[in-house]
DNA sequence: AGCACGCCGACT
DNA sequence: GTCGGCGTGCTC
């Protein structure tokens, strides 16, 4: 215990998954020769009363914790490091961007099964061939198991030996069926993988157009240095040809690709895109994935046994060995920005990554945000545009509908009911948009006024009729629904507004002979039924599509010839400066959904404010005129992207504390504030009280990001030292894409 | 965040 | 007499 005072390097600097700001430092006991030490290496330490795996960030002489206070460390976990030095570099960036403790971004940076401390080794695959008997089966004796039968139609017809991965293509539900055949001895185990071809391209690549081609050669002239490229291109211009145009190229480099795309339900056709183009190992990681599954991808690339890796926001944080490529697609898309905990933006870190590496990165939009347009200004991003292909999808036609004074069934205008008929004539699908599920957002009384609230929120209890309950959105609590008034006991109770569940119901009462498919959340919960009702609209086996913000996302329908967004007032007037943005990329997204050459779509939005500047620029000059307005309107207000912003999120389980709390934090910071920054609040959050909670926010604005980043390095300092943050939670959300 | 120590109510 | 409520304090 002594101090040597010759001591070698000793001290290893560990981060560990603890919401503290700050390293830890433990002693390497002798055993340990510090030179097999190397950063990004796992080591298992004692922290407190338990253990806990941390991520060695350097080795040193010697510490500023008293020696009595050190420990050693209890295990190395890896013979390698597990993250590279351009890794932890851009780690310990985001760290510090994000002002958010460094045990935790390295965290959130691994797969949970490395952090958990399994070993890094790829599980090997498993492969399946037919066995002798199954060559020789004649398909048609299995007709009683009618999956199985396909499944071995499909063995017998197309693939010798099939991985894992090739039977989850086939079929997502295939580890049951795999298992009849194997019962029957039809299939067996195999060890070997099937043998692939020399041929880096499956299928020949689309001849592209003139300005798909102008892209593809502006972004291959530069393929091995950064350079970000804000790919703009409507619905059916051909930005997924020029994305895999591009990966060509990269992949004959021998250089690896990361695409980034906001949610899951986007990733299975893209994949099968890719893999039916080209012929390299394509992996992907989501939230949908296993633990096992998601390691092995990460462990590919890192390997450079995978080629292309398709995943959602934290996949980002997977190391590429040969790293060529980065495409973050609908990069508006506010789910590139993580919510809770480490509250990073995908798609600004993957920009920071880009240039570490020296690749090039492709975002792609037909509706890009206006940081990313404002950065095209700035010449940080090199804009491409495609205009819709002649051919393709003609420009839908806009039209809005004034609602005013109007005859409503249920939100459907009159107008809006005879469109509908017209379209279903022609044997066309129609698409409603209603960004509200359930039955009706309000239950009342029409005795006594009461109106059901929920208990924990400031909100109201939305009525579920398909389960008869009240739910909260906001919190999850669920009820049984009642018809008598709990407050004067009169069977009075009213449902108002009106939510999914409801407009279906009305449109079956409508059209009783045409099939209708709700989508929302309720309505696709079980695994698969999206893919099921998707499927199902695009054999035309629907007439009416009605859902809810999930539509507006990536999934396109040929046949759809009529859009209406039921109600677009309700994102015209928010207190979220973001809101405006949010509503055009919407209906731009939506209208994006349907119509293709032949059948032009229409796009009807009902509203009670035709006049409403938002909605007449977009429909009158469309996405960028908006954006051009928009950008113009967020300078005038010294708003972002012409300022930075961060948010203060505090929440306790009573009103005072937040208040107190921000209160006494304001007052500490106030003698040496820089004046230019900006302090707004604290105020209530838009939604004062959530699950229980109430919350209160600070938010805080500057011109110059340096002097709001260094506030916030102060303002961590304060929080660390103000007894009354022991009371509340808190958590800092720099760059925040939603106030609420 | 965990996890334990630490002082005050209803139970075998 | 105990089991256990969650307040507050620390983690190299």
């Amino acid at each position: 215990m002594a101090d040597n005072a010759q001591t070698p390097a000793s001290i290893a600097r560990i981060a560990i998954p603890v919401p503290l700001n700050r390293l830890f430092d433990y002693r390497l006991p002798s055993e340990f020769e510090p030179s097999t030490l190397k950063p990004g290496m796992r080591i298992r330490v004692p922290f407190g009363r338990t253990h806990k795996i941390g991520i060695l960030l350097a080795v040193e002489k010697d510490s500023d914790i008293p020696a009595h206070r050190l420990k050693d460390i209890a295990e190395i976990l890896d013979r390698q490091p597990i993250l590279s030095h351009q890794h932890i570099r851009l780690l310990k960036w985001a760290s510090r961007y994000y002002h958010h403790p460094i045990g935790e971004v390295f965290q959130t940076a691994l797969p949970l099964a490395l952090r958990k401390g399994k070993p890094a080794k790829i599980s090997s695959e498993k492969y399946y061939r037919l066995t002798e008997a199954g060559q020789n089966t004649a398909p048609e004796t299995l007709k009683r198991a009618k999956r199985q039968h396909a499944l071995l139609c499909w063995l017998q017809q197309n693939k010798a030996i099939v991985s894992t991965q090739q039977l989850r293509d086939w079929h997502s539900n295939w580890r049951p069926v795999l298992k009849g055949l194997i019962d029957k001895q039809l299939v067996e185990a195999s060890a070997t993988p099937p043998a692939s071809n020399k041929h880096l391209l499956n299928q020949t690549a689309l001849k592209p157009n003139a300005e798909q081609q102008y892209a593809i050669d502006r972004i291959c002239q530069k393929l091995d240095a950064f350079q970000a490229y804000l790919l703009e291109g409507v619905t059916g211009s051909g930005k997924t040809e020029v994305y895999l145009q591009v990966i060509e190229q990269v992949l004959k480099q021998q250089r690896q690709v990361l695409v980034l795309l906001p949610e899951i339900t986007l990733t299975p056709q893209l994949e099968q895109r890719f893999r039916q183009r080209f012929n390299v190992p394509v992996v992907s990681s989501h939230s949908r994935m296993s633990d096992n599954e998601r390691l092995n991808a990460w462990l590919k690339m890192r390997s450079g046994d995978a080629a292309i890796l398709l995943g959602t926001r934290s996949a980002l944080f997977t190391p590429l060995k040969n790293p060529g490529l980065i495409i973050l697609d609908e990069e508006h898309d506010s789910a590139f920005k993580q919510q809770e905990g480490f509250r990073f933006s995908s798609r600004d870190v993957a920009l920071v990554q880009a240039r570490n590496l020296s690749i090039p990165i492709l975002l792609g939009s037909a509706t890009p945000s206006l940081e990313s347009l404002y950065n095209v200004r700035r010449g940080r991003l090199q804009l491409l545009t495609l205009p819709a292909r002649a051919g393709s999808a003609q420009k839908p036609s806009f039209q809005l509908l004034d609602v005013r004074n109007k005859k409503m069934q249920d939100g459907l205008s009159a107008m809006l009911v005879h469109e509908i008929e017209q379209t279903l004539a022609k044997q066309e699908q129609v698409l409603l948009f209603l960004n509200r599920r359930g039955f009706a957002p309000v239950q009342m009384c029409h005795s006594c006024g009461y109106v059901s609230r929920c208990q924990r929120c400031d909100a109201n209890m939305v009525i579920h009729f398909s389960d008869n309950t009240l739910r909260c959105h906001h919190c999850g609590r669920e009820q049984a629904l009642n018809m008598t008034c709990p407050a004067c006991k009169a069977a009075q109770l009213q449902a108002i507004g009106r939510g999914t569940e409801r407009v279906e119901q009305t449109l079956k009462q409508l059209f009783p002979d045409k099939t209708i498919i709700r989508l929302d959340r309720d309505s696709t919960q079980r695994k698969g039924t999206l893919e099921n009702y998707l499927s199902q609209i695009n054999q035309g086996q629907a007439d009416i599509i009605l859902g809810t913000q999930m539509l507006a996302k990536g999934h396109h329908f040929p046949n759809v010839t009529l859009v209406a967004i039921l109600d677009v007032d309700s994102g015209l007037f928010s207190i979220d400066f973001h809101s405006a943005e949010k509503m055009a990329q919407m209906i731009i997204q939506v209208a994006g959904r349907a119509g293709r050459a032949e059948k032009p779509g229409k796009v009807l939005l009902q509203t009670h404010h035709p006049d409403h500047p938002l909605l007449v620029t977009i429909l009158k000059q469309g996405y960028p005129a908006f954006a051009e307005a928009a950008l113009s309107e967020r300078q005038q207000a010294g708003l972002p992207p012409y300022s930075f912003q961060a948010l203060l999120r505090v929440q306790a389980g009573n009103t005072h504390a937040p208040q107190h709390f921000l209160h006494e934090l304001v007052d500490r910071l106030r003698p040496d504030m820089p004046d230019d920054v900006l302090i707004l609040g604290p105020v209530p959050a838009p939604m004062a009280r959530k699950a229980g909670q109430f919350r209160y926010q600070l938010l805080l604005q500057s011109a110059q990001r340096k002097a709001l980043h260094k506030l916030l390095d102060t303002l961590i300092l304060s929080i660390e030292s103000l007894k009354s943050a022991h009371k509340i939670r808190w958590s800092l959300d720099v760059d925040p894409v939603s106030l609420y």
